[in-house]
DNA sequence: CGTTGCGTTGACTTTTGTCAAGGGAGGTGG
DNA sequence: CCACCTCCCTTGACAAAAGTCAACGCAACG
């Protein structure tokens, strides 16, 4: 029986809280010095939610910040029609809790069981306007989402389900802790679609055509293998070029 | 002949760098004491642009960023294929120049003549680090960029033009210094075509859908009157609803 | 007075959404 | 241990929406 690809296999736990960003080349860099995470450690309490559990609410009131330590959480606005758009995904070292007016703006929700710091506001306000240093991390930290948020937003934008759908892999990719020809997937296809704007049948069929054209296989739902990594990029540029491989003997 | 509609007729400039963000009910709130403009004064000097220059573009070093006092500006990623989708535009009281290991992420272009503030980037992140109020209204300012990412993600996931063209209608008549029927567009419909994910033709069905459906006016391209506030709303949340007003007697 | 940029409209193509049906893996309880 | 159930993924047929190509009108500008 193959092993199973939808647990949470990480093992390292940060025992303090930690924040990276990712840097041009898709490395990622830590931000915070250990002095400042000894500063942090006094007011954070960690905590556990099962997959599929809430964090909170939008609209809810905004008491605290989290610092995801692992698995992976996503946020996303409820929407009364059933569309849920997801806004994006958290992964260890990210920070989740954006308020505006001391309410949160979106619904978070775990997608897979999670480990967090759970930051309560008050006494981390205190922190930052104390120490500028801190302070200035967390706006670096606010920066990087917001390029996230517009590399997002740039995808959306893009015509052609496949690029989409290849950029998503390219990025979950450098998510992981070693670069490799495999990607694994800790969210469902739906949660995918809901990320790209497109429906659950379009990555569905999305993934079949990129299957067909050799450039990747999908052993499990949740983890990819890429095949061609040249074809794999350029499928993220321009999507799939419609030749005719019927013509070419024996295919 | 009508009056033009295309110059920027603003009056008030701020006599030094102002910073405001949007606030849950739609205000704006500005966010520095004057004790803080005053500290930024100095570094800043005032330079002025005209319509369709372009600030910087994306992979420069990143000297400096700025604030508008006046004008608009739009930020957009260059595409090889012809293709720039924008991530947003800039107004009065906007931070410009996201920058990631020292280069603009991307291209900012004046979409009206502008005026801005330059602060140079050593000068400011001294000034930020010494003071941890300022550095914090940064922060606020940075996570109401974020929003505003988030909520382009939002329309560019919603499916229908006219969904997207009037909840970015009202979007624009936020920005307005006055509540009113009318909005005023300063950039042109491919703009908004960009910025929604659309063509121009697609905009331009969408805006004659909307006057057919008698909901709004558009005297000139860059200026749309609501005629009907309740359906304007209406169809930011479902759209047009295709019923067959023909067969409803004279409404 | 021509040129140019922008907006509009129409005909047609392509892509995606929608609806419906079926299948496989995992989990639960008998 | 097996039956059953549920969730999620896949596939097909069709409808709806947006993109593409092309032509035209209009106003601003030189």
């Amino acid at each position: 029986m193959p092993e199973r690809h939808d647990a949470t296999p990480r093992l390292a736990i940060a025992a303090r809280p930690c924040l990276t960003v990712t840097t041009a080349d898709g490395a990622r860099r830590d931000l915070l010095t250990p002095r400042e995470r000894e500063l942090l450690a006094p007011i954070a309490t960690l905590m556990r939610v099962e997959r599929g559990a809430v964090l909170y609410r939008q609209g809810a009131e905004a008491s605290a910040i989290y610092d995801v330590a692992d698995g992976v959480l996503k946020s996303m606005t409820l929407h009364p029609d059933g569309k849920n758009p997801i806004l994006g995904f958290f992964f260890p070292q990210d920070i989740v809790g954006l308020a505006e007016c001391g309410r949160y703006v979106n619904t978070v929700q775990a997608v897979t069981a999670a480990v967090l710091y759970r930051l309560p506001r008050p006494a981390l306000d205190r922190l930052l306007l104390r120490d500028s240093e801190l302070d200035h991390q967390f706006l670096i930290k606010a920066c990087d989402e917001l390029r996230a948020a517009q590399y997002h937003a740039v995808m959306l934008g893009l015509a052609g389900a496949e690029v989409r759908l290849t950029r998503f892999l390219a990025l979950m990719r450098q998510m992981q802790p070693a670069a490799s020809n495999q990607i694994e997937l800790p969210m469902s296809h739906g949660d995918i679609a809901d990320y790209l704007g497109l429906t659950p049948e379009t990555i569905s069929r999305a993934f079949t055509r990129l299957r067909r054209a050799r450039i990747l296989t999908c052993p499990y739902p949740h983890l990819v293998r890429v095949l061609d990594e040249d074809r794999f990029l350029a499928a993220g540029e321009d999507g799939l070029h419609h030749g005719h491989p019927a013509k070419v003997a024996a295919d």
